[in-house]
DNA sequence: ATTAGCAATCGATGGGGAAGACTGCCAGAT
DNA sequence: ATCTGGCAGTCTTCCCCATCGATTGCTAAT
């Protein structure tokens, strides 16, 4: 029904302005648009179209004798609707071709993307890492720190590392270390990590007595260690491209910011988004609560091994390069899923 | 001889004047030092004092009409001779205990740090990644990564851990890899780290021939992973706490902000102030080249397990609570390296 | 449905004081 | 010698106001 009051060339009204406004930072007028674009009619003509497009919300003015500029809802029929799909800039295909080259660990790995991602939209990029959800233990070391302290390293065949400190009340036994490394290996080894709570609570019940305190607290550490730690850790990268768009934002970036660093924000948001493997979706202004509502979130899922899922995205002012960033942002998450995942699929 | 120009009360303005300064953000006035802070003289008398500091250039007017806001090198004169130890706070003190509850492996117990750090101090806080340089090599885990990918996971005694990943030319057979998992580590076991180079390079010649393609790959993968990488790896924290400064930089904050993300020119600054490891220093505004010039830095080095040592601290305007920051930065220091360090030694 | 023309509205710009804040300096007091 | 009170001089800041320019909304004609 309101589609009927919006004409086709309204939205092509609405379609440069977007673009123009994207691109100059300034309110757009009728007049430059009926100018620039060949539209092959009056400026006066236009000036009907965006009335309309004022009263569907999707433009507003300002103030009376300025241009229009899109609202919320604008950007978000032209993500929807209009925005056509950019190529990747040969700029920006070499940026990943270099990127490419250098495959190290996850951690670097996921620095190395996030990296590549602010540089390739201009925007803050942030990457979540893997969750560790369906990958299976591989292995666990036991590495003695002194005399009264351990470490834990729980590896995944997912290839995800975590590191945990034990204090023990005694003394510890270099060859009961080894005794238990070889058990804990032997009780633990292919367990699925979502699995691994109950089995590490039967752990201390298969030692000996004087063993047990011990025990206990190495499956305390590991039952800690899984306890989503990695699942919603963030990366972020490109925190001073926030600073230079600083102007689209009313009235500071430092509640932008301050929300991306604390992290909740942005994990409840992935998840709220509940996003399709298969494509970026993004979140426009007032559609975030809070401090975000200011800011446009892009963000898309990849898929690390064994089917473990993960979102990867850009923060920026709402008015932001969509058409190319949306492009960036699909292209690193698939970039980074056969970088990390096909080949464990295979295996399956 | 300049010494013998400025009194000793001319010094107790100039340190009146950083701490107005610094709680006020406005030029501070002859009236107002007479005025609040119990000198037992005229504002007259304080305007010769001005006078003098103006003449050392340890202070200066942004007008004619103004009060006197410190100079880089007053700042400095004020760090060096004049800022008192100002004890942590009470909320600073529960923070750091708090803090203390909750240890977990290296990468956490960075993050956490450089987040305690930037919440004690309101300012970006960095921390620098424990060297590997003196550990020595613990475990070598080797995962096969589907049908032509494997990951080498290089564990060392310090507590580090870094992965890498392997692409072969040929199918993984599982017990080839069980096999060479065991021939490295009896060969690579309680080797330092820094004479790892040459034991890698030798590695390939002591397997049958039909193998030494893998192996020279996993070498090669090793020898990547220790090769610096985590030395120079920087984590940051409490950017907005920068934006919230903003006023404090002249032009912006971007390149500052630019900067500490480029992570290249902060590890030069770093190893450049060769920290005692005993105190903190301060890098205030023109003592740093380029971007930083209009930005003051205070670093200390803390010691993680076996002699590595690494940089710890924050980056700000130069308007910022010396004092108290310094503190702040001693504590954590002092903090981290126990929880990282004393431990280890105790084994050596 | 489109257009041309025109009045109306509002932001931006810049001049011109007036007010207020400090300093610098001098001459006299301690 | 050092300190002080007083006062002129110099800026910044703020506000008022008039002008200018841009752009819209409306109306009447096509």
């Amino acid at each position: 029904m309101n589609r009927h009051m919006v004409s086709e060339r309204a939205l092509e009204v609405l379609k440069v302005i977007v673009q123009d406004y994207i691109d100059s930072k300034e309110p757009v007028a009728s007049k430059a648009i009926a100018d620039r674009h060949g539209f092959g009619v009056s400026a006066a003509t236009i000036r009907n179209d965006m009335a309309l497009l004022e009263e569907e919300e999707l433009i507003t003015a300002p103030h009376t004798s300025a241009g229009r500029v899109p609202t919320d809802k604008g950007y978000r029929v032209f993500v929807d609707q209009l925005a056509g799909i950019k190529p990747l800039s040969v700029a920006q295909r070499n940026a990943i071709e270099e990127f490419l080259g250098h495959s190290a660990d996850l951690d670097d790995t996921l620095a190395r993307t996030v990296r590549l991602l602010s540089q390739l939209t201009n925007q803050v990029a942030i990457v979540q890492y893997p969750s560790l959800s369906s990958a299976r233990v591989r292995h666990v070391e036991l590495l003695p720190l002194g005399t009264h302290r351990l470490m834990t390293v729980l590896i995944t065949d997912g290839g995800s590392v975590d590191q945990n400190i034990v204090e023990c009340a005694n003394p510890i036994d270099e060859v009961i270390v080894a005794e238990l490394r070889a058990h804990v290996n032997q009780q633990l080894a292919t367990v699925p990590v979502v699995a691994l709570g109950e089995k590490l609570a039967a752990l201390p019940g298969s030692v000996s007595p004087d063993r047990v305190e011990l025990v206990t607290a190495i499956a305390d550490a590991l039952a800690h260690a899984i306890e989503g730690h990695r699942t919603d850790r963030l990366l972020m990268a490109g925190a001073s491209n926030l600073v230079r768009t600083e102007h689209d934002f009313a009235h500071s970036v430092y509640p932008v910011l301050e929300a991306i660093e604390e992290q909740v924000t942005l994990l409840k948001l992935f998840t709220e988004m509940k996003l399709d493997a298969t494509d970026v979706q993004a979140r426009i202004g007032r559609e975030n609560e809070g401090a975000l509502s200011e800011a446009a979130v892009l963000a898309s899922s990849y898929q690390s091994g064994n089917q473990q899922t993960a979102t990867l995205g850009v923060v920026g002012p709402t008015r932001m390069d969509y058409s190319s960033n949306m492009t960036a942002v699909r292209a690193v998450a698939r970039y980074l899923s056969r970088l990390l995942g096909d080949d464990n699929q295979e295996r399956n």
